[in-house]
This record gives structure tokens, C-alpha cells and sequence, in this order.
DNA sequence: TTTTAACTCCCCAGAAATAGCGAGGGCAGA
DNA sequence: TCTGCCCTCGCTATTTCTGGGGAGTTAAAA
């Protein structure tokens, strides 16, 4: 540990993500990544819903087993960072102003994540979001350098890991088909945007009536129990921008 | 025209692109780099759900405007396809059955845009959603032949051209999210994926009046208008992930 | 120590959303 | 041509949400 290596040889390893068959190459992968650049650890992250979350990486069964435990998805400033951002970010421009956010990290170094870390945002169709990150134990100068050299093979690495696991990601394609109509889009933006069903059949110049086919149209398609729940899922699927 | 070139530099595009410091820049920098591929077209097109677009790029202003005049945004199968996939998509590969598609496809070959075209789905933040299109007239082999070299390294001058693109955009909002209680956050989630508030309520082991204030809480701190509208701004922001 | 903020509980009336039944015209693909 | 999807409109009853009050404890900043 503490010994970065060079920069192992991009096209070997991207060849050798693309032949993955199965969830276990993804994660014999990226332990053998790690071991070639010689960090701590590096851990693909896909992050979602209510609860249910899937990666692969090195981190130590039991930090995963306690983030999950402790609910640390929801404090995470690396979650919350890079949800708000599009390029890879170095763990220390996150905001760890907050006390609980500092416990989480003191946890985490003791738990062997390592001092410095460097995540990759990744976003896939129908709002998936994924992590790729690299975490170790060094100075910031060394971490800074390690990043500076790193970044694009990092940010390709972590483009076709993603590109796999949504390839081999057993659950997660047949919510994709429905798309909805572009009234429904209209309908579920203005909702979005705090329109009552009023106001937004107002807007839309229609009855209340119609309104209401879009809305619970769009409900029924995005699989949603409520109107709340619809224009959740349309935002986080990237149908509706707000 | 015709003439494919060899890979250019990539560290000199990126820092170029990276030095970029207005929309002109950008255009600027994807002309050089159409010039340096040899190829007819690149295009970088930013594609908003509510039908609003942004881009730059090397296609004749006709086809520009006759594109948005005729809204091929909604029949364009180029469009469809990468919304949704995730990895560089070759124009061949795409759904052209529909007639409306190949009537537009014929459209776009005529003003000039080529017979062979790689785009590039990039997603950002809050739903964003571009494209970042090479086009050529080609043989398929030859295509087939540029697109094999080149995928990475233009997967990355994506990657970058949207960094600058989303730092360069105008609209973009500062917006100091002023940060949810932990209870608070738990609420919107549960709200967010479908829970009633009696529901939530429950399943936090409050009452539901209490669950109630929370609601009213983050409501207030979002300025959000009502619960579907908080919930969203949530979501938008990162507070809450889906 | 004082103050601030988070967390917890209760009632009520009016406003809004949901669930159920319907109906007809238009347009594109099979 | 016919099937399916999109767009548009109406009615009623029930459930859920919203907004207006008020109040106590704990824990963390100032």
C-alpha cells in the first residue's frame, strides 16, 4: 500500500472489460485494476432507488455491509457531489462542512477507504447514476499528481465499466420501454414545476378533465402509485427537466 | 472531403478545449478538430426535454434551421437510439424502418450532412442530455474502419466538450440549496418513491401529523409550491436520490 | 447560558387529487 | 381497412393533502 503505480496500458484493459461475461469478470476486473495502479481501492458504485443498491469493488465487505446499515448513501457528500456535477471530482472539494458528513469520513478512513478519493460521475439512460471511484491512503500532492496522470484513462475505464454492467444488469431493462407522449411531458413538466392540475390545464388550454387523462396516462406508463411518484420518476429518468 | 485523417493529438485538443472561454471557443474548437479528423461533420447538440436545443457545430445553418423548422427533433432515429443507449451508437445500427425516418435520413444526406454518422449520448446533471455527432460520406468499411480508431479518443473529447458546454451555458443556476434535516430528507424520499403520507408516516414511526411538518419543512427551505413540487426540486438537486 | 434548530405530538375545515363510469375525432402503421 | 395510440371533453363520490392554529423535549451551536 501507499505505492501508486504508473499508468497500466489502457487498451489491455478495456479489452479486457469488454470480453466480461458475467458480474464476477466485472469484479475480477476491477481487482486487478487496482492492483495495477496500486491504490488503496476502486469501486464501481451504481446507485438507485429505494435502498437497493449494486457494485462491485474492493472496498471491505464490512464498510459495505455498514453503509448500508447506517444509511450513509443519504450522507455521502461524494453521493450528493457528484449527483450535482458532471466531471470526475476530488474528494476534498466536496463540502464536509456538515458534522455528520465528517463522522461518515472518519469512519470511513478507519475502515480502511483510505485519506484521499477521486470519483467519476456516470449517467446512463433512464436516469441511471453510477460511481466510479479510486480512493487511497497519501498525501495530497502525491493524490494530485496520481489524478492529474490518471484522469482520462480513468474517466474511459469507468465509461466502459458502466457500459457492461448496464449491458449485464439483470433487472434493470424492462422498465425502459414506455416513453411518454408529448402532452404527458407538458402535463408532468408543469406539475413538476408546482402547478396544481388547474393551473396547468389552465396553461395547456385544456379542461381539468384532459389534464388529468395525461397525468394519469403518464402514471400508469411510468409504473408510479401516485402523481408525486410520476413526476419523481420523469425527472429521475431525465423525461422531465425542472 | 473523403479524406479520413489520422487520429490527432489528443492532449492538444483537450487542453485547447479546456482553455475554451466563450460559445465562440467551441465553435472554433470543433471546426478545427472536424479539419483535423477529415471528416465533413461534427456536431455537439445539446438536447433539452422540454424541445428547447443548443449546439455547435459544422452543419450548413440550412440544415440547422430546416431541422428545428420541421422538428426532426421528433423523428430523428439518431435522437431516439442514443436517448436510449449508453454507449457510442453508429448510425447504422439505429431503427431507420419507419418511413419517416428515411425520408429524413435522405433529407439530411442531401443537405450535405453524410451517408455515415457515430454519436456520442452525454448525460449531465439535472437530466441533461447532448449529443456529440461525427458524420462523413463514407464507404461502410471505411466508416467502420475510422470509427474503430477513433471511439475512444472521441468519447473523451465528448466528455470534455460537455464539461465546457455545461460551465459556458448561460442558464445554469448557482442555486444554494439550502440542505434538508435528515427526517426531512427520508420524507421526501418516501414521498418520492410513491409513499402516502400516511404511508411514510408509518414507515418512519411518527405520526403523520409529524411527518406532515417535515413535508411542510422542506416545502418552506425548497420554496417549493407544493409537495409534488418540493419533491421534484429535491430530486433536481441531488437531495434525493430515486 | 441562551438561543437555535431538529424532532415529536394533536384538531379542524377547506382545497385538491384519485377512482370509477363514459364518449368521440384524428392520424399513422400493419 | 383496421388497430392502436394520442388528444379532447363530462360527471360523481371518496380519499388525501394543505394551511391555520398550539406545545413540549432534546441536542447542538453561539
Amino acid at each position: 500500500m501507499g505505492y501508486l503505480a504508473q499508468a497500466p496500458q489502457l487498451d489491455g484493459l478495456i479489452e479486457h472489460l469488454e470480453s466480461a461475461e458475467g458480474l464476477g469478470d466485472l469484479q475480477a476486473a476491477i481487482t486487478g485494476l487496482r492492483d495495477q495502479y496500486g491504490v488503496n481501492h476502486i469501486v464501481y458504485h451504481w446507485v438507485n432507488a429505494a435502498g437497493d443498491q449494486y457494485g462491485c469493488g474492493t472496498y471491505d465487505q464490512v464498510w459495505v455491509d455498514r453503509y448500508l446499515e447506517k444509511g450513509y448513501l443519504r450522507i455521502d457528500p461524494v453521493i450528493q457531489g457528484c449527483y450535482q456535477r458532471f466531471h470526475p471530482v476530488d474528494w476534498k472539494r466536496l463540502d464536509w462542512s456538515s458534522k455528520a458528513a465528517r463522522a461518515f469520513l472518519q469512519d470511513a478512513i478507519d475502515h480502511g477507504v483510505g485519506n484521499q478519493g477521486f470519483s467519476i460521475p456516470i449517467r446512463g439512460p433512464n436516469g441511471q447514476f453510477a460511481l466510479f471511484t479510486v480512493s487511497h491512503n497519501a498525501t495530497d500532492e502525491e493524490w494530485e499528481d496520481f489524478a492529474e496522470a490518471n484522469r482520462r484513462d480513468l474517466i474511459l475505464v469507468a465509461h466502459y465499466f458502466n457500459q457492461k454492467a448496464l449491458e449485464l444488469e439483470p433487472g434493470r431493462k424492462p422498465e425502459t420501454a414506455q416513453s411518454l407522449s408529448p402532452r404527458e411531458i407538458e402535463a408532468m413538466t408543469l406539475l413538476a414545476i408546482g402547478y396544481s392540475r388547474a393551473q396547468a390545464a389552465e396553461t395547456l388550454a385544456i379542461s381539468e378533465h384532459t389534464l388529468r387523462v395525461y397525468v394519469e396516462s403518464a402514471r400508469f406508463k411510468l409504473g408510479a402509485l401516485n402523481t408525486t411518484h410520476a413526476v419523481a420518476r420523469a425527472i429521475s429518468r431525465g423525461l422531465v427537466v425542472v
